[in-house]
DNA sequence: ATAAAATTGACCAACGTAGTCAATAGCTGA
DNA sequence: TCAGCTATTGACTACGTTGGTCAATTTTAT
C-alpha cells in the first residue's frame, strides 16, 4: 500500500482522481473478473502500462480503491461531524450531507462501496485493513447522543434505522432520476427534500415542543 | 415471446424454474455482455444445446425473462391483494408479504427486477412490453385506499415513502444477514420483524385511536 | 546537455465467448 | 420388438478480450 501511494503521491491530483473514479465505476459495474483494466485506462485517460506502473496488478488496484474509500469516508465524517450536536437528527442531516458532498466528487465511491460489504464481511475488511474504523459506525448513532427527546413509547433503535434508510433511499431515488432524466444535480433540492422527510420523522418521534 | 413459451410449456416445471433462476441469477450479477451462457447452463444443470434450443439467442433469454420477471410480480400482486381492505398499513403489508413469498420460490427475481428497472426507463419496457401494468403500481397505494385515518399533519405522500423504504431496506437487510451469516430463512420472523416497524409508523402516522 | 523518471501503446499467449450441429438418448404407438 | 420421432447432449469453432510486458519515447530535473 505504502509503495502504491508513493508512486500517487508524485501525480496530480486530477488525474489520480480520474483514474480512482474510473476504476471504481468499472468495479461497481462488473464483478471483479470481469471488470476490464483495458475499460479503465480508457476511460481515465492514462495508458496501460502507467496503471501497471502505479498498481502492479489488478488485484493491488482493487485493493487500493478498498483502502481509499473506507479512508476518505471515514476521514471525511470524523472531522467534519460536530460530535457536540447532541440532537440525533442533525447528526444524521449531518452525515448524509457529507456523504453528498463526497459523492459529487467521487460519484462511483456509493456503489463501490456497497459492492465491497456485499462480498466481503465487516471481520474481513478488518483483517485486511487493520485501521479500518469499524466503531465509527456505532458512534454516529450513540456518541453523545440525547435519546431523552424521543417519547418514550418510541423504540429507539427502530427509529434511527427509519431514519437512516429513509436518508439512503431519497438519496437513491435522486440519483436514480438524475441518471435517467439527465435531471441536473442541485445540491440545495436534494437537502430541502430530504429534510422535508426528516422534519416529518423528527416530529412524529420526538416529544411534542422537543424541536 | 410466444414460440419461446409453447417450447417452455413441453419441460417441466422443476427444470424450467432452474434454468429462469440460473439465469436470473447471472444477469443480476454480471452485466449482459459479461454474463456467460456457459455459467447458466452448468448451474441449471442443462445442456448448451437445450438452452439455445428454448431460447434461440441469450438476447431472446433476457428478454424472456424481463417479460416473465414482471408478468409473475404483477400476476401475484393483482390476484392476491384484499383490494377492500382501505388501511395503506396493511396493504403495504400485504404487498411486502407476497413478494417475499415469491422471492422464496425465486431467489434472484429481486435483484433482477432491479437490474432491468435501473438500465431501462419505465417507457423503453413499455415499449418492449406493452402490457407492462405500469398503472399497477400507483393503484397499489391510491385504490380505495383512507387516507382520513392520517393525522392532518402529515403529508400522506411522503409518509407512504417512508413506509415503502422501511420495508424495502428491512428485506435488504434481512437478506444481507441471510447471506453473510448463512442464517436460515425465517418466514415468521421476517414477517415479525417488519411489522415491528410498520406498527411503530403506524402509531406515528395515524390519528390516536384509528388501528 | 545529460541523466533519470514518467508514460506510452503495440504486442502476446491464454482464455472464455456465443452459437452450431452431428450424434445420441428417450419416448411413442403399434 | 422396433421404427420413427423428438428432446437433449457436449465437443467444437472462429473470434474477441484479457492481464500483463517492455522497448521506445517523452517529460522533467539538474
Amino acid at each position: 500500500m505504502t509503495i502504491i501511494e508513493d508512486l500517487l503521491a508524485n501525480i496530480d491530483e486530477e488525474k489520480k482522481l480520474n483514474i480512482i473514479n474510473s476504476a471504481m465505476k468499472e468495479f461497481s459495474k462488473q464483478s471483479f473478473q470481469s471488470a476490464s483494466t483495458n475499460t479503465i485506462v480508457k476511460e481515465a485517460g492514462i495508458s496501460k502500462g502507467s496503471l501497471y506502473h502505479y498498481f502492479g496488478t489488478k488485484e493491488k488496484l482493487y485493493e487500493y480503491l478498498e483502502y481509499f474509500a473506507i479512508k476518505i469516508i471515514a476521514e471525511n465524517i470524523i472531522n467534519k461531524v460536530n460530535w457536540n450536536q447532541q440532537d440525533i437528527f442533525t447528526r444524521i442531516k449531518e452525515v448524509s450531507l457529507i456523504k453528498f458532498n463526497l459523492f459529487q466528487e467521487l460519484p462511483y465511491l456509493s456503489d463501490f462501496s456497497l459492492k465491497v460489504f456485499e462480498n466481503k464481511s465487516a471481520e474481513e475488511i478488518m483483517h485486511k485493513h487493520p485501521d479500518f474504523p469499524l466503531a465509527l459506525y456505532s458512534q454516529l448513532y450513540n456518541q453523545n447522543i440525547d435519546y431523552s427527546l424521543f417519547k418514550d413509547e418510541v423504540d429507539v433503535k427502530k427509529a434511527i434505522d427509519i431514519i437512516r434508510w429513509t436518508i439512503e433511499k431519497c438519496g437513491d431515488e435522486y440519483r436514480r432520476k438524475i441518471a435517467e432524466n439527465k435531471m441536473a444535480f442541485d445540491y440545495k433540492a436534494i437537502e430541502k427534500e430530504i429534510y422535508g422527510y426528516i422534519d416529518m420523522l423528527k416530529d412524529s418521534f420526538y416529544k411534542k415542543g422537543e424541536k
